[in-house]
Parts: structure tokens; C-alpha cells; sequence
DNA sequence: CCCCGATACACAAACGTTTGTGCCAACACT
DNA sequence: AGTGTTGGCACAAACGTTTGTGTATCGGGG
């Protein structure tokens, strides 16, 4: 009875440093140099090893790295959903920065809850990640929860959504141009009663595409009236709920913007079904651009926000932060300029 | 002159468990097994352990924990978009059950691009995840690269786009099924020439539904026309070139069920561009039950496919895997049963 | 001939956990 | 009193890297 040996059904036992470095007879210490390319290893025997390595299939543990080097190449990501287009697209854009970056992302959703969006930040830290990237939840107006994230240096970047008057590193849509391009775009296509679909005023992106409106409508020498700014959550049914609002007033308006897409949506639809024709009798404008304003009949006029780009600028605006720590005492925001798409929701309202 | 201490501007030495053990004057091993509650340490030490470790705020560091156990607490999950509705709310399936079993969750896109998903399954390897949830690009029909996931004997499970005929643990929809309820609904509502817009037929979903398309038809004694059937990319465009293309027949169709909704939209944007009426002259009936089908005039029936319930599925299917090994030679598919959403496009037909 | 600086590599101590094993005391049982 | 059992804890070796320091050999400049 030949004595066979066990089934490796155990692990695998996947090829380490010490591996390579008794096959090769060197030390590990070589095979980590040769590997990470230090200038001490000879050319000849960096050639060796990474010849052997390539044949043995050898896959570094970066969680052994991670721990000894005391960081990893994870960067976290933390925002309030991932329905729609704009966070989908901003990710994307990190994804592929971060990428090129060798790092690999973790995403995380807060669900619009201070309580999840806390949460979430501990899971990051416990996976010892190398960045903390925040777009903040709806009702976050306390930010003690960061502090951890600074307290163990890492990078910490806000972006669209960021806390009002905090000491932060920020990327951030200039809003208020958009607001104003939106809101300048409908008062050229002859609109003078512009009612606007405002956000809840402590998130910064709401307040900005607010003042945006208003500096347009200042701009051509109109004064802003209160009883045409409503505001709300934004969703789609805030919108219709702010249109049978504004049909009570006594003068009727000619044009809407909307800090977002959906309240717009729920207006057009409240319009509609009272038979008032857009954009003939009320122009509408959103902010957003998302994917379905291209399908509403009509195609919604939308302010889009460069979301791939802000990903990139988040990344980038980390990369700094975690190459010049000391920088992590200056304040730094990186400011986007968002860009009209116009459509048939706001054109030819005179002639 | 007071010899003032350095500020401590260096690493602010995070507390390990070396500093509880140094503080209360006992054995790292029995801050260890106080904190993951082992049996062999008495109640009153573990009392002092933790109130100490609360106290002095006490991060665990998984990474150091991973290493040693050789597996982490993160699960890799590959899709290959992030748009629309579908694997947004897979992912927060997975999220929350992964959540609920204290295990965070990497999110990578393949951007339905196999030589992506390639690096991303390599990512996610590097990042020593526990396990690798997968739904499959549209070009993938190669599965080599799965094969080092299962090498290491990390758990592999495959949701909505799966491998055809490979022996894998999988999570799907009934997609016979939904295409089945739709078609059939179509049937009843009068529709007796009804087209299929087709998708990419190496993918398992799309031959499903349209198997259960000719189910239906055969359970109600049709005969299915070839040039009734019409195969694309399932885009937006492609809906409306297959209704060009439907509507030069010589015997005109009155109904058409889409393997997906965004081909339904375009199908149905072509029917209204050349004046022909949703639902009476021809209803229509699509497949994901996606935001915008709501939006639409009329709105869009559709097969619902119970996404989070699916994300659910997978994370229980992957703890099955990763705690019975033994029963990675087993296959296992649970299948989940869609819901037709019926709205205006597709009612009151006849009569 | 001596010293200096490269070049090329090895030693060994970290990083922060987990865990098999061993030790000791206290207690109960025959 | 001797034997077994149990509870409560410490020792020390892992896990797979990185890196400061040490130590040869060699060539060349003084």
C-alpha cells in the first residue's frame, strides 16, 4: 500500500516572496527590491526574478504591503445614491482616474441618511483606506464624523454636495453660473415671470443655483419676487405640488427653472395635464441633465455638470493631498463650469 | 527654558491592541479573545477590555486581521454598467446583506468590455476579496479569467448574465418567465401578430425571453413568423430601426414585446413619429421595469426583475459558498420570479 | 598602498492581528 | 490523597511584506 500523499484540498497555498527567494537562492529582501524596482538590485538579477515570478504566477498580498507600509491602494467613495446619472457618471470618472492611479475604489451609498453616511465612513476606515472621497447626504449638518478621517491622515475630498463653511478640500460645480446660464437662457427666449424650483438652502448646491437665478433676473433689471421661488425636496412630486401652487397666483408666469431634473419632470407633467402648453405659454428649464430629459415631450432644458470630469478632479485634488501632506493645511476647491443644453422645453416661447 | 515636547505631528499612532494589553497589564492573546468574545476568557475581563478599548477610542485593523486569517472582509462585485436602474439596485441588495454580514463591498465596471472585466477580476484579487460577485459583459464568451478566483478557492457567483453551460453558482431571473407574462398579457389584451425585439443571443437572458415569447405564442396556438423577430444590440436607435423595418411588412403587426426598455423606447418614439397610436394601433410591452417607463406617453408595461431581492440572493449564495468549501463542487442557481407591470401601453386593445 | 564610493546583496525587525499550545490554580470526584 | 476537569490566561509563532542597517567585493583616484 503505497502511502499516497493527502489531496491538497486546503488551500492552495498561493507562491510568496519566500518562493521566489529560495528557488532563486537570494534573499527576500532581494526579491522585494527587485520586484518594486529599487536601484540596489543589479540589473541581471532584477531580471531573474521577475522571470520567475512571471512563471510561478506570483501575486503579491498588498494587504501584507498595505499593513506594512501602513496604507493601502484603496481609495473610498461615499455618496448619497447611485440611481440617475450624475453619480454614476462622477464614479465613473473617479474609477478611471483612480485607475490609472493604481488604485481601486470602493463605493458606498449614505441613502441621503447622516446615520448610514456615518456608517459608511467607519467601513472605510476599517478597510484601511488610502483617500476618503464625500459627497454629503441631504440632512448631514454635522461633520464630526470626518474628523476620524483627518485624525488618521488621510486624504479627505468633498465633492458637489460639500459642507457649508467647513475648512475642506472641495471639487465643486460652479452652480451659481449654471444657474444663471439657465435662468439668463429663458429671460432671452422672452420669459419675464420665471418661477424657480429651489433645494433645500443648506446643501451649498442649492443655494448657489438659487443665487444664480437671482443674479440673471438682476441682470436684466427684473426684481425677484418671493411668492415665485418655492422650495422643496426636489422630487418629482414636489414639482407638480409647486406648479398647481404657482396656477393660483394672480399673474400668471411664463418660465420655471428647477435646481434639478425630476422637479422639473413633475412640473412638465402638472402642466400637461392642465393643458397648458410648453414651452408656448411656460418655458422650463432643469438642472442636471439627466437621461430622461432627452425622452419628455418636450426634451427638457438642462444645465449638465461635468460629472466625469468633476471624478477625474476628485482624484487628482487626492493624489495632492497624499503626495504633499503638509498640504493638508491649506484649503483647496476646484471649480467646474457647467454647460446648457438647450431643448425644446424653452425655445421659441415669443415671435 | 522648558524642553517642550516635538509636536506630534507625525502618524497619530493609532491605539493598537499592544497599547490595551500594556494598559491593563495583560496578554495581547486575551485582549484578542476578549474582543471577539472566545469563551476562554472570563466575563469580567472582557468587561474591562471593552470598556478600555471604547475608551481609548480602539480602531481594530482588519487589514493585519485579514492577513492573518487569509481573508478579508470585502466582497468584489463586477457589473458591467452602474447606469440606469437594474444594477444600481442589485448593488444595494448586495450592500445591505453584505452590510448585515459585516462585509463591505467594492463595486468595479467591466463597461461591457471582457478585456476590462479581466483587470477588474484582477483588481478585486489584489484587494484579497472574500469573494467575487459577476454578471457578465455582453462580449464575454471566454471565462479563463474566472479561473484564478476559483484557484485561490474564493467563492465566484454570477448574477443576471451568466456563463452559458459552465458549471457556476448563479443567482438569475425567471427571464422565461417574464417574457412569458408579457407576451401572454399582450395575447390577451388581442395582439395576435406580435413582434420580438431580440438581444444578443450568446447572452442567457435575452434567449430566455424570447423562449418565453414563443411559449406564449404557442400556448395560444400562434405560429411564430421569423421576420417577426428582429435581433440588434437592444439601443435606444435600434428600436426605432426595427420599427422601419416592421412597418414595410406587407400584413402589419399590433403588437411588439422588447427584450429590454430602452428598445422599447425607441420603438415606441418611431410609432408616434410616424403618427401611429400606442396602444390602439400597436401595444407595447418592454423588459426591466427601468425609472423611465414611467415617464413616457403613454407609459410602458414591463417586466419588473426583483433587483434588490436578486442582490440578496447573491450575497446568501456566496455565504453558503464561503463557509461549506466543500460545496464549491456543487451547482447551485436560484432562480427569482419577475412581475409584469401593466400600464397604458399595452391596455384596452380591443373594445 | 590606502581610502572612498558604488554596487549588490543579506539580516532582522517591524506592521497588528490570530491561534495552537502550555501553564497554573481551583475544584470536584473516586 | 490522588486524579481528572475546567476556567483563565500567557507565550510565541505565524501571515507576507517593507526597509534601515550591515557587510562584503570591486574599481578607481590620490
Amino acid at each position: 500500500m503505497t502511502p499516497r500523499k493527502k489531496q491538497p484540498t486546503t488551500t492552495p497555498h498561493t507562491v510568496s516572496m519566500a518562493d521566489l527567494a529560495r528557488e532563486l537562492g537570494v534573499s527576500m529582501t532581494t526579491i522585494s527590491r527587485a520586484l518594486s524596482d529599487h536601484h540596489s538590485i543589479g540589473a541581471a538579477t532584477k531580471q531573474r526574478v521577475l522571470k520567475l515570478a512571471k512563471k510561478l504566477n506570483y501575486q503579491p498580498n498588498h494587504l501584507a504591503a498595505a499593513l506594512r507600509k501602513g496604507q493601502s491602494r484603496l481609495l473610498g467613495v461615499v455618496v448619497p445614491y447611485i440611481e440617475g446619472k450624475f453619480f454614476p457618471s462622477v464614479i465613473q470618472g473617479i474609477e478611471q482616474a483612480a485607475s490609472k492611479a493604481g488604485f481601486s475604489v470602493i463605493v458606498c451609498q449614505s441613502h441621503e441618511d447622516v446615520q448610514i453616511e456615518r456608517r459608511n465612513v467607519e467601513t472605510l476606515l476599517h478597510a484601511q483606506v488610502a483617500g476618503v472621497l464625500v459627497s454629503l447626504a441631504r440632512n448631514t449638518q454635522e461633520f464630526h464624523h470626518f474628523d476620524k478621517v483627518r485624525a488618521r491622515g488621510i486624504p479627505l475630498v468633498f465633492f458637489d454636495r460639500i459642507p457649508a463653511s467647513e475648512f475642506v478640500n472641495s471639487v465643486v460645480l460652479n452652480d451659481q453660473a449654471g444657474g444663471f446660464a439657465a435662468t439668463n437662457h429663458l429671460l432671452e427666449q422672452g420669459c419675464r415671470r420665471i418661477a424657480h424650483l429651489a433645494g433645500p438652502q443648506h446643501l451649498n448646491i442649492y443655494r448657489e443655483r438659487q443665487q444664480g437665478y437671482l443674479n440673471a433676473l438682476a441682470a436684466h433689471g427684473i426684481e425677484p419676487q418671493e411668492e415665485l421661488i418655492i422650495y422643496s425636496d426636489m422630487t418629482q412630486e414636489d414639482g407638480a405640488q409647486a406648479i398647481r401652487q404657482l396656477l393660483m397666483l394672480p399673474n400668471p408666469i411664463d418660465g420655471v427653472f428647477g435646481a434639478g431634473d425630476s422637479v422639473i419632470l413633475g412640473a412638465l407633467q402638472a402642466l400637461k395635464s392642465q393643458g397648458i402648453r410648453v414651452p408656448q405659454d411656460i418655458a422650463l428649464a432643469g438642472f442636471s441633465n439627466e437621461g430622461f430629459t432627452a425622452i419628455t415631450e418636450p426634451r427638457l432644458t438642462s444645465v449638465d455638470q461635468r460629472c466625469e470630469e468633476m471624478g477625474e478632479a476628485v482624484v487628482r485634488l487626492f493624489l495632492e493631498l497624499s503626495t504633499a501632506p503638509e498640504a493638508q493645511f491649506v484649503q483647496r476647491q476646484v471649480v467646474l463650469q457647467p454647460e446648457l443644453f438647450i431643448r425644446e422645453s424653452s425655445l421659441q416661447v415669443t415671435e
